[in-house]
DNA sequence: AGCACGCCGACT
DNA sequence: GTCGGCGTGCTC
């Protein structure tokens, strides 16, 4: 312990304990408290104290995001420091134009890690000493610096950037808990589910043998994941390694968990997710650090989770946006783990009842093993799948009623019969769906009374749900010509589902109001996609897909993955067709995301996805960069850069201003502004180059402060 | 990004 | 001879 880890810090007394004392006197002993223990707390200047004998340098990531800044710089450790200033720990240390010898200390504190203990420094001035150790907690590990390192790289960010998501701010009071002695490895579980795949007992064996099996699952439809996930992380801790999984959300976390508690009870791993504060998150984080607990399941963050000894990771519905960081360099959870298992010699599990164009790609190119299940077991899981036609108008008084083509309004009565039905609608703001423009009154589509949607500027218009083009419309109310958007939420389409079948119970689940489980009793929940919630007992009698227009008609490269992908997730709730299982998509049939739903084939949908991407050269097939900001922002910036010689450059393409409320995400324009967009593309063994070329030109423009500055996002996931 | 240094003109 | 404008470059 060093003077600056004293216990013996001010806010630690007890002042309330003097009742009896009056203000002043509080005040005396506050000041004579902090005389007695701020000077050993405080950063010193360390003039002329001695150093370190041995390894007097010490090489120290500075905590400054500037890109330019992306590098190590050295300090004198102070001999009081010697023992504390370890690699790993945090420290402070002035930082700063200003500073120089003789003169006034004018250098700002910042924090920073030291990376390393050095003989000696490449630095030909003197070295300015450390400040403070901040914690003796060795927390930048050398394992989690080069999984930071090669991050960084991968992203085109800077390696302080990686860190700041990867360590959790510092909680005194969590670095003072003690932490509990490590538990041993627990029994090996049962395969349980996993019998359902013809790979399921080989996977689980490699990892009970201490393998690194790599696989792309196909989880079967129904309530059976979370157990199974939990089983292969369990495996994997019985073979005396330890395990990771990234979830999207933390109601998908929470199933994790509550299965691994139910298969190895409490303390065997921890739960890593937003909502449960910092101290009580920085505590489980070091409980892994520590060792006492080798297995987390979490959100996001938990990608970079300390887990000594990983022999697996997990990675469910890779798909989902969720998974990508919104903070500076906004890596990718699928991205982070590839990496982590690469280096640190893990297994992987890229699991989900969906399949993205990157998973495909790794089992098209052998890196990983498909795990789906045989093709009867899926159909009996799997609820009847059915999409409805454009010749199926609502001809029944209850469809017309209901506005909804008849299939659909037979599907959503007779699963009422026996159950809860989820209907799946587009998130608020989403489409934003048609009105006359005169007397307010929805434009609907003259055949199936669907709503009417304009997808995309100058698109012609076209029913949301039977998807027949009418750009005759004309309102029926008033017989106005012209039309104006208006949102329909899902609460709208509650109302009025809820009128089409009275005395039925309607639920709302959505973006601030979202429904962890329904009962398994007769009620309609309607919801948007991703917030549904899991009914209990068998799931769903019916569900009803009713976004499919407005998912497939965006101009974006990944609109159909992402509109299979929500269906599946929404589909696989219902229960499989030998129960009565009944999904329903209101969608052009020929379509082959549609198509693919109903034959349940995510991966067949990938790989042809994989296909079309790569005689496009688009990602992933390709890496891609996407350059953003005012126009001679980002012209200056290419202007500038190295590019490899096989760089592609596509653009500029103004950027669309996006929408209102939404809060704005790093590189996109702000309000008012008028944005450029140039994405440039590689080959994907050059995707390194590339982000080291524009990481480069942006550093070089940004020191010589030749303009505004543009933005590097690497593999945009927003590509028209 | 800050922040100091430096080289220039206007002032006591 | 000194003060302070902001253009340039560095930060251990």
């Amino acid at each position: 312990m060093s003077e600056a880890g004293a216990s013996s810090r001010p806010e630690d007394r007890p002042e309330k304990s003097h009742p009896e004392e009056g203000p002043e006197q509080l005040a005396l002993i506050r000041a004579a408290v902090r005389e007695r223990a701020l000077p050993r707390a405080r950063p010193r200047t360390w003039r002329n104290a001695p150093l370190a004998e041995r390894l007097p340098v010490a090489r120290v990531l500075v905590d400054k995001g500037l890109i330019h800044l992306d590098r190590c710089f050295d300090y004198a450790v102070p001999a009081a420091l010697d023992a504390d200033a370890r690699p790993g720990v945090r420290v402070r240390v002035r930082f700063g134009a200003g500073q120089r010898e003789g003169r006034r200390e004018g250098g700002g504190l910042v924090n920073g890690y030291v990376v390393e203990r050095r003989a000696d420094s490449d630095f030909t001035g003197v070295l300015a000493p450390l400040a403070q150790v901040l914690s003796p907690e060795p927390v930048l590990t050398p394992e989690l610096l080069a999984l930071c390192r090669a991050v960084a790289d991968r992203c085109a960010g800077a390696l302080a950037d990686v860190v700041r998501l990867a360590i959790p701010p510092r909680m005194a009071r969590a670095e003072r808990a003690s932490t509990p002695e490590p538990a041993p490895p627990p029994e090996l579980p049962e395969p349980g589910g996993w019998t359902r795949y013809p790979h399921g007992a080989a996977f689980l064996t490699a990892l009970a043998e201490g393998r690194v099996p790599r696989a792309v699952w196909s989880a079967l439809p129904g309530p059976g994941w979370p157990a199974e996930l939990a089983t292969a992380l369990a495996t994997t801790l019985a073979s005396g390694r330890g395990a990771l999984a990234v979830l999207p959300d933390g109601r998908a976390a929470a199933r994790v968990d509550e299965a691994l508690t139910a298969l190895l009870g409490a303390g065997h791993h921890v739960l890593l997710t937003a909502d449960s504060g910092p101290e009580a998150r920085y505590r489980r984080w070091l409980t892994l650090h520590r060792g006492a607990v080798r297995c987390v399941v979490g959100t996001r963050a938990a990608m970079f989770a300390p887990v000594r000894s990983l022999g697996l990771v997990a990675l469910w519905d890779d798909g989902d946006p969720a998974h990508r960081d919104v903070h500076a360099p906004q890596p990718h959870a699928r991205d982070v783990l590839l990496l982590r298992a690469a280096q640190q010699d893990a297994g992987l599990l890229l699991g989900g009842h969906a399949h993205s164009a990157e998973a495909a790609r790794l089992v098209r190119g052998g890196w990983a093993r498909p795990l789906a299940p045989a093709r009867e077991t899926l159909r009996t899981a799997a609820p009847l799948l059915r999409t409805v036609a454009e010749e199926d108008e609502a001809r029944d008084e209850g469809a017309r009623f209901a506005r909804l083509p008849t299939l659909a309004w037979r599907a959503l009565r007779d699963g009422l019969a026996s159950g809860p039905v989820l209907v799946q609608v587009p998130r608020r703001g989403y489409a934003p769906r048609l009105a006359c423009a005169r007397c307010r009154e929805p434009a609907r589509c003259a055949g199936c009374r669907g709503p009417l949607v304009s997808v995309g500027e100058g698109e012609e218009l076209r029913c949301g749900w039977c998807g027949t083009a009418r750009a005759d419309w004309h309102c029926e109310e008033c017989g106005g010509p012209r039309l104006r958007a208006v949102v329909i939420g899902a609460r709208r389409t509650a109302e009025e589902l809820g009128r089409a079948f009275p005395g039925v119970p309607v639920r709302t689940s959505g973006r601030d109001h979202v429904l962890a489980t329904v009962p398994d009793e007769p009620a309609l929940v309607v919801s948007t996609p991703g917030a549904e919630p899991v009914a209990e007992g068998p799931g769903y009698a019916a569900v009803l897909l009713l976004d499919g227009w407005a998912l497939l008609g965006r101009p974006d490269l990944r609109a159909g993955e992402e509109a299979l992908r929500r269906w599946l997730n929404a589909a696989a709730l219902a229960r499989g067709r030998e129960a009565g299982g009944v999904a329903v998509a209101l969608a052009e049939p020929t379509l082959r995301p549609v198509q693919s739903l109903v034959r349940w084939d995510p991966a067949g949908h990938a790989l042809r996805e994989l296909a079309d991407r790569e005689a496009l050269g688009f990602p992933p097939v390709s890496r891609m960069a996407a350059v953003t900001g005012p126009p001679e922002a980002v012209a200056g910036l290419l202007s500038v850069a190295e590019l490899p010689s096989t760089a592609d450059v596509l653009g500029p393409v103004p950027l669309p201003v996006p929408p209102a409320g939404r809060p704005r995400r790093t590189g996109e324009p702000p309000a008012g502004e008028q944005w450029d967009r140039v994405l440039v593309r590689v080959p994907p063994d050059e995707g390194g180059a590339l982000a080291a070329a524009l990481k480069t030109a942006r550093a070089h423009r940004l020191t010589h402060r030749e303009g505004p500055p543009a933005w590097v996002r690497m593999d945009p996931d927003d590509i028209g």
